[in-house]
DNA sequence: GCGGATCAC
DNA sequence: TATGGTGATCCGC
């Protein structure tokens, strides 16, 4: 949603420079910005608001002049050595770049406004505001020309456009649009992260390469005509045909740049034919390049909508999101996968664009000269220096262009009992439904429980004759489940995950069929037959990944102290039976088939592989598929929980190791490297930082900010507090030497992709050598299929917080309220201090959305 | 721990 | 006439 964040400038931020603005020449209608400054000025000055905005301001000026002096008093050794500090960091960073992943940001333009406009033609041409006389939640684009904005009061919007139409909200309505496109967005990734009614993140990468081999006519799309037979509904036809005309306009297509398509797309394998859609008489065909599947998106969301939408395409959460805010509006905009584009992107990227810098960071940062993000990363020894580490280690960050590269949803944890039983038999009823569709019985039942430290058990159960009913399943489940509850009793079974699966069919027609499945790989070495299996991970799996790929920066005891922290969220709808959950199923279908045939490649060429278990994460030299099955069976099922626990942490701890020797030897082989590991993961714990980030708590929360940053764009608090040098000195590595620091800046843009892994499950080159990278990425091919096919939507949705939660206090501290839905009576912090009358005109910009 | 500041929508 | 409501994090106290 357009709020008080808004491309031109916006209202608030600009309210106290109003008084001596100048520039900008007069639009063609509409106002320009020295009659609108003077007409808000006008109305703001000398109102409690406004005194209150100048009070505001005053303390932000007075953190300024404390921010400059404690820079006036910076001497330029510790400048010298911070900068080591920083670059070190810097290094780190640019290691674990990851461009892999195609992250999209789907935004709705000027989505109050565009619904009410669509569905009351007399509003079509009008200026018109979305909100009351109090304030306003968003204006169409005519309204924008007179100044009118996201976050205005009415009355002031009125004084600047006198013939301004404001249209009281509608939130159903708009919930209800927003359904329609999120039905559309769930086709191209389930677990697609929605911030609000009108904006969402996706992760296009898994549907990408799915979309590689799809046929032209899975790619098509008929072209909705002004059919009268669809007059009852709701829309004015005429609507319809304009924008069906639109849909296939140049402002829908031709909004990337022209180099965009020559420099291509590492994703895509076939693509410059097919790069621009097709369009024939009634139907149009797109691509299978990230642009193209945007493209059809936004096609679709028109065409179903009759509402336009900006997206932006990029390798991670926030480029994307400075993406989507280029071509806007109906537009859209790609940053390629590649560093240098990544570079240039930011190059001259002002850090307001940015989310999570908002007007008070700019300001201040403004205050050291620093604008775009190129300044930000000149000034980066500085600000480690001035800010704290949450908020430089955000800056930097940002200067590199380095964002989310997956989206993460938070779960809290299941701990109590009851909760339990239940999620467990709706798993058996899940697991039940699938069965009666495929004809199956099996006489085994078995539970896997991942707990918060990410220990999984899996317990099975064995009866003499076939069972497939929720009620049969559940029973035996049911005590599987009580047994662990009993077994940790008094304590509390804190779960993560829980997957249930049946096991054990009796004919060859069966297993047969199953060995065809994704299952059947995963469970090939265990038992001649397999089983469908249910998951339901009340975390989800990118989450999981996400806290995987911190935990190689991180010590073990930093990563036991933030997988201790999972908020509660999710939110995928899944629809009943209708063409949603076709869709579905149908991606389900392709994905069995492709793993099957990656299962056929594996077995084909299986001699010299070398497999990774995704469990113990050890890796399984020269051994059959088979073996290396068995051997993961033997991890999952294997009864040491803890010593399957250890291997987890000690692994990543090892990694992190790893890294650092690669920080030292970059020209390590990626064959030294793993006997490097092996040797690591042989000998003793001892590179596990448990003793040392212990006796530090500084260091451990500051990690753990660290990773705050990694796994979000987080609003930087900008606190007045410098850095300490010396302790970070200290706490750095006393292995790494000032010269072999040097040495690695001088190598910066090396080719850090030592040798590919090619990844047992889908059989793809994995551009890593980071061998935990690549060990997650394994664990997720072979969990996630499963787990995002099969997920339904198991959590209570009356307890999400509300969709657009981005956060997860992973931070060590206690989470206050991220799980429990607030009770409607309590007192919000704004309402306690400072309101002074209930607001009755009530309306806001998001809304809970299920 | 709590409350203020900041940020987002 | 009149300048929102809510949730989240960070940080100072």
């Amino acid at each position: 949603m357009d709020s008080t964040k808004e491309k031109n400038g916006n209202y608030k931020d600009d309210l106290l420079l109003r008084m001596g603005l100048n520039d900008n020449k007069a639009g063609m209608e509409g106002l320009d910005k020295d009659k609108i400054n003077k007409i808000i000025m006008e109305a703001t000055k000398g109102s409690r608001f406004y005194g209150n905005e100048l009070k505001k301001e005053k303390q932000v000026n007075q953190r300024i002049e404390n921010m400059m002096q404690q820079k006036a008093q910076i001497t330029s050794q510790q400048l010298r050595k911070a900068q080591l500090q920083v670059d070190r960091y810097a290094m780190e960073l640019e290691q674990s770049r990851d461009l892999n992943n195609t992250i999209v940001h789907i935004d709705m333009d000027a989505f109050y406004a565009a619904v009410e406009m669509r569905d009351n033609p007399e509003l079509k041409d009008k200026p018109i505001a979305v909100g009351s006389m109090s304030m306003l939640s968003t204006s169409n684009y005519y309204a924008r020309r007179f100044g009118v904005r996201a976050a205005m009061p009415g009355f002031i919007a009125k004084r600047l456009c006198p013939q301004l139409i404001i249209v009281p909200p509608n939130f159903d309505k708009y919930r209800a649009v927003s359904t329609e496109v999120k039905e559309i967005l769930a086709d191209y990734d389930p677990n697609f992260l929605a911030m609000s009614l009108d904006e969402a993140y996706l992760n296009i990468t898994k549907h990408l390469q799915e979309r590689q081999n799809w046929p032209e006519d899975k790619r098509k799309y008929f072209i909705k005509t002004g059919n009268p037979l669809e007059n009852d509904k709701p829309r004015k036809e005429v609507n319809k045909l304009r924008e069906h005309e639109r849909s296939i306009s140049p402002l829908l297509f031709d909004d990337s740049p022209p180099d965009m398509q020559s420099q291509g797309n590492p994703l895509q394998g076939n693509s410059d034919e097919e790069d621009n859609p097709q369009t024939l008489q009634n139907s149009i065909v797109f691509g299978t390049s990230a642009e193209e599947v945007v493209k059809e998106i936004r096609f679709r969301i028109e065409q179903k909508t009759t509402l336009t939408a900006s997206a932006g395409i990029a390798p991670n959460t926030m480029l994307a999101k400075v993406c989507s805010d280029k071509n806007k509006p109906n537009g859209q905009y790609q940053v390629l996968p590649n560093r240098q584009a990544v570079m240039d992107f930011i190059k001259d990227l002002p850090i307001r664009k940015v989310s999570g810098i908002g007007k008070v960071t700019e300001k201040m940062l403004k205050a050291l000269g620093i604008i775009t993000c190129t300044e930000l990363y000149q000034q980066r020894a500085l600000l480690s220096l001035l800010f704290s580490e949450t908020s430089w280690h955000h800056f930097l960050h940002i200067s590199l262009g380095l964002g989310s590269t997956h989206l993460a949803r938070t779960f809290s944890e299941i701990s109590k009992a009851e909760e339990q039983y239940n999620l467990c038999q709706e798993l058996c009823s899940e697991l039940a439904q699938d069965l009666q569709k495929e004809g199956l019985k099996g006489r085994t039942v078995t539970i896997k429980l991942k707990n918060v430290n990410f220990e999984v058990k899996t317990r099975a159960s064995t009866v003499s004759s076939v069972v497939s009913t929720t009620e049969e399943i559940f029973a035996i489940a049911k005590e599987l489940l009580r047994t662990e509850i009993d077994a940790d009793f008094p304590h509390p079974l804190r779960l993560r995950l829980m997957g249930v699966r049946l096991s054990s069919f009796p004919n060859e027609e069966d297993k047969r069929h199953q060995q065809r499945s994704i299952i059947g790989f995963l469970q090939a070495g265990n038992q001649s037959q397999s089983a469908p299996r249910c998951i339901l991970e009340n975390t989800d799996k990118d989450q999981f990944l996400k806290s995987l790929e911190m935990s190689h920066k991180k010590s073990f005891f930093d990563k036991k102290r933030s997988e201790r922290k999972w908020s509660h969220q999710d939110t995928f709808k899944c629809e009943a039976v209708d063409k949603q959950s076709l869709q579905t199923s149908h991606s389900f279908q392709v994905l069995k088939k492709k793993m099957n045939e990656n299962l056929e490649t594996s077995e084909n060429s299986n001699n010299s592989q070398i497999f990774t278990c995704p469990i113990c994460f050890r890796e399984q030299r020269s051994i059959s598929l088979e073996a290396f099955n068995k051997h993961v069976d033997a991890c999952l099922d294997g009864p040491s929980i803890s010593g399957t626990s250890n291997m987890f942490s000690h692994s990543h701890a090892s990694s992190t190791e790893v890294n650092k020797k690669e920080n030292v030897y970059p020209s390590f082989s990626q064959s030294e490297k793993q006997d490097y590991e092996t040797h690591q993961r042989n000998s003793e714990i001892n590179f596990i930082e448990l003793p040392e980030t212990e006796d530090n708590p500084a260091k451990a929360e500051s990690v753990d900010a660290l990773s705050d940053k990694h796994s979000k764009e987080e609003c930087a608090s900008l606190p007045s507090k410098p850095f300490n040098i010396e302790k970070c000195c200290q706490n750095s590595s006393s292995t790494v030497s000032l010269e072999d620091i040097a040495s690695l800046s001088r190598q910066e843009s090396s080719q850090p992709y030592l040798q590919a892994l090619v990844c047992p499950v889908c059989n793809l080159e994995q551009k890593t050598s980071d061998l935990t990278l690549f060990n997650v990425h394994v664990d997720v091919c072979l969990n996630k299929g499963i787990i995002q096919e099969l997920r339904k939507d198991k959590v209570n949705l009356a307890n999400q917080p509300r969709e657009n939660t981005k956060s997860t206090d992973n931070s060590g501290r206690v989470q206050k309220t991220a799980t429990k839905p607030k009770r409607p009576g309590l007192m919000t912090k704004y309402s306690a201090s400072k309101k002074t009358k209930p607001n009755n005109s009530r309306h806001t910009l998001d809304v809970f959305f299920k």
